[in-house]
DNA sequence: TAATCCTTGTAAAAAATTGCACAAAGGGGC
DNA sequence: GCCCCTTTGTGCAATTTTTTACAAGGATTA
């Protein structure tokens, strides 16, 4: 167990993790493999069969303690600790984000906010304040910084992707319409809503009018 | 060919369709399928099964021609037309989305918005005006749209997508912090920035201090 | 204590997805 | 026309992922 995990495994971890945080919330102590699938949509087995990839979390003819296996997920995925994030580019999007308290219930706190406009600089969003671009390399390093949310134009995107990368960010959330180019050791993901739309309407049909 | 195609090769198309685009932006007239593999980290021969899903697009010895094949990608997702959107709440992620220009340009619009504040009823965000909740349903059937934007806190969410559900609505794009219950016949999809960051903390190592 | 009910963890089978390899075919130079 | 270079579309094999099914074992009731 534990060698090599599939990668598909891995991300459904933190799915199995939001529910039980709000089971947890409600007040519920346990729940069976059953229930989560049932609320999930991913059948129980397919859920057992994840968990037992890193050991034996649950208990037979009761199912899983939910403040148990919470506590275990967290310390798999590696946030039992809170991780620094610094955000590039405080337009709209990046303004929604420094304002949004998911980050700090679920293992994470923004550190820095970049933007190149001069105007932004010196203002503060949640407490944060805006530092101007050039700084970026500087306080990346100077906070062993390793995972950025890039909310910049797409047509900036791979050139700061570049920048974060040298100064040793490893993993970059990007919010920009663009795919960007894959880089060796580096883990990127990107959150696009027209794709996912575009996803959709693939199985919706068009009314004509 | 074309029954019953994957939806793991579906979920692709949107993506190959991001890069047509950009290359079409950048002038290139044709382009082989090596060169959409390396682009985005898929290979070839994969790029070129989930086209033949649909039908032969490529030319040998010469590639694909980009014009063509965007038109076919818009066509197959159903994107040749512009699909009409609502957004459900609007704090600044609702807002920031309203002002997102990547709607527009991926065949997507939002033609309303909704808050349960009274304060914001009346404003307009991007030249639509916001309009309170309680109109919701009727608008969604006057306009019969089928696609719905979701973004409330966390605890609104199931509520506010039962309401959309029986308005008629196809398809819900989650932003809110948590899994919204599957109903059938409705396509929900979930965005949220959290989940993937800790899918990423499971490869990275966070140093000791 | 015994009988019954539940649920886990997993082996084995089934299904889905990907990668390999190549025949077929178009383009371009000579 | 002929040769060489390139690239597509796809059959088949390999790999990955999911589902099925059940033995093992704890909980509960009587």
């Amino acid at each position: 167990m534990n060698i090599d995990v599939p990668d598909i495994v891995v991300r459904r971890l933190p799915i199995y993790l939001r529910v039980l945080r709000r089971l947890q919330a409600e007040g519920v102590e346990e729940t069976p493999s059953h229930m989560l699938a049932k609320t999930l949509g991913i059948s129980a087995a397919r859920i057992r069969k994840d968990f037992s990839h890193f050991g034996e979390f649950g208990q037979q003819g009761r199912g899983y303690q939910v403040k148990k296996l919470t506590v275990e997920l967290q310390r798999i995925l590696h946030v039992d600790n809170i991780w620094p994030l610094v955000i590039v580019g405080v337009g709209q999007l990046g303004h929604a984000l420094a304002m949004y308290d998911g980050f700090q219930e679920n293992g994470f706190r923004i550190v820095a906010l970049f933007d190149n406009d001069p105007a932004k600089v010196g203002m503060t969003v949640n407490n944060v304040p805006i530092q101007h671009i050039d700084y970026l390399e500087g306080e990346i390093r100077r906070h062993q910084l390793q995972i950025a949310v890039l909310a910049v134009p797409a047509s900036q995107a791979e050139a700061i992707a570049d920048r974060l990368v040298a100064a040793g960010i490893k993993g970059i959330l990007n919010y920009a319409n663009i795919t960007l180019r894959p880089r060796p050791g580096v883990i990127i993901q990107q959150i696009d809503p027209t794709i996912i739309l575009q996803h959709m309407t693939y199985y919706l049909e068009q009314p004509r009018n």
